[in-house]
DNA sequence: GAACGATACACTGTCGACAGAATGAAATTC
DNA sequence: GAATTTCATTCTGTCGACAGTGTATCGTTC
């Protein structure tokens, strides 16, 4: 961890690359809104671009799960309800999990001060904007993942961009922006083996507040618990 | 549950939607073999439109993970290496097994029919198409995911689809074909209650040979069980 | 004969334009 | 005055075309 390698691999990132990254940090440092009608014309004009890199970057959006297509009618951005927040919060719960485990069992000095790095700055971010919150929470969690494997990063990726893009505009009271800030630690500590706590414990105790879950998850405390059981009883 | 809605809601499937399929059903049946390179220009050519809808469908299709796309030179057909099929599957083992231990929970008569009505076709399959197979095996799948919640089947689709596009030309011995068609069983043994198994070893099994993996699932079996010994030591 | 370089071809990325559908406003009827 | 139909506008879906890049072939040199 000297230093970084000297040549990035080059990406000659077409206009879909530049504008879908444009298009996605309008969405999550809020300037555009959920719900919200995406015009391909306007954007194009805006861009000074033709509509066709505007179509794909929308589509690769689409993809991505934080904009939604009616066909003939437009894009939007993603609306998500309460329901499918605790839908997937419960998902989530599952992935994540088994991802700080591994993340545990090959845990380096270095990953562990690039999370603290992330984490300090979401800790100095507080009074700040709520935008650069919600990025600093999504790199701290993906710095997490991308340590295991591959396709475990793609897969969480896939489903929880899509809470981080609706979270930005959530208005939250400042004690509940307290616990989403300062309950990253316990995270770091269980993946440091400093925590005597289950996995699915940590990340529900983290993910609890935030978005107002009820007390339970659907998926953790009903059927988790039994197999818990059975893994137990089988060792 | 007396009878579906009488009216679906209508999808006016835009030439991006039916291309979409077309190419996605090439690719599934072996009539375009992973690797292999999709030229726009050709494929407008054969469908007779113009390179705009192919252009968006093979997106479509690069976010579902059957197709990947390197900049300037041109869209594959996604081509797995067996270290991707092992990672994939580890992943798909975590998600599963949570899919089917909710599935479990809600599981219905109806739902063991339907089940059982695929397996029975694929029972059929045996002397068959390798493509019809591996698209009822699909297809029994996300019928058990489909029950539990929406954002589990979309987030194991994901993941999985890019392998059933991969494993169709994948030349099978014929035991290993009984295997694949006959490890369907005891899947269902375990949603209806009848089986002394976990979900994941219920899962290991019928995952284990298909593909033939080495014996060990690198994240199930290298460190799933080292954080089981430091949870044991724990409690 | 093999490696290197130059040239020609093919294909992708991007553009501007048109047709048909969806939306909203105006006009008409009860 | 309210509801419904008609009309105009706007936008998406699709098209054909062009420019620049990547690839392959051919010729050249050692």
């Amino acid at each position: 961890m000297s230093r970084n390698p000297v040549f990035a691999p080059v990406h000659l990132p077409t206009l879909k690359h530049n504008i879908a990254e444009i298009i996605s940090d309008a969405i999550f440092s809020g300037k555009i809104k959920p719900g919200e009608r995406l015009n391909e014309s306007q954007l194009a004009r805006d861009l000074h671009v033709s509509r066709a890199p505007i179509r794909e970057a929308l589509q690769q959006l689409e993809e991505q799960g934080i904009i939604v297509n009616h066909p003939r009618r437009g894009m939007f951005v993603v609306n998500l309800e309460d329901e499918d927040l605790q839908k997937i919060n419960s998902v989530r719960l599952v992935l994540e999990a088994e991802a700080m485990r591994l993340a545990r069992a090959n845990f380096t000095p270095a990953a562990q001060a690039k999370l603290n790095q992330i984490l300090d700055r979401m800790e100095r971010s507080e009074g700040g904007q709520p935008s650069l919150r919600v990025k600093l929470d999504y790199e701290f969690h993906r710095a997490i993942w991308a340590s295991p494997a591959k396709y475990i990063e793609r897969t969480l990726a896939g489903l929880i961009v899509p809470l981080f893009a609706y979270s930005v505009i959530r208005a939250m009271k400042s004690d509940k922006v307290r616990h989403v800030i300062y309950s990253h630690r316990p995270l770091i500590d269980f993946l440091a083996g400093k925590s005597n706590e289950t996995a699915e414990k940590v990340l529900a105790d983290h993910l609890k507040i935030p978005w107002s879950l009820p007390e339970r998850f659907s998926s953790y405390s009903e059927e988790a618990k039994k197999t818990e059981k059975k893994r137990k009883a089988r060792s």
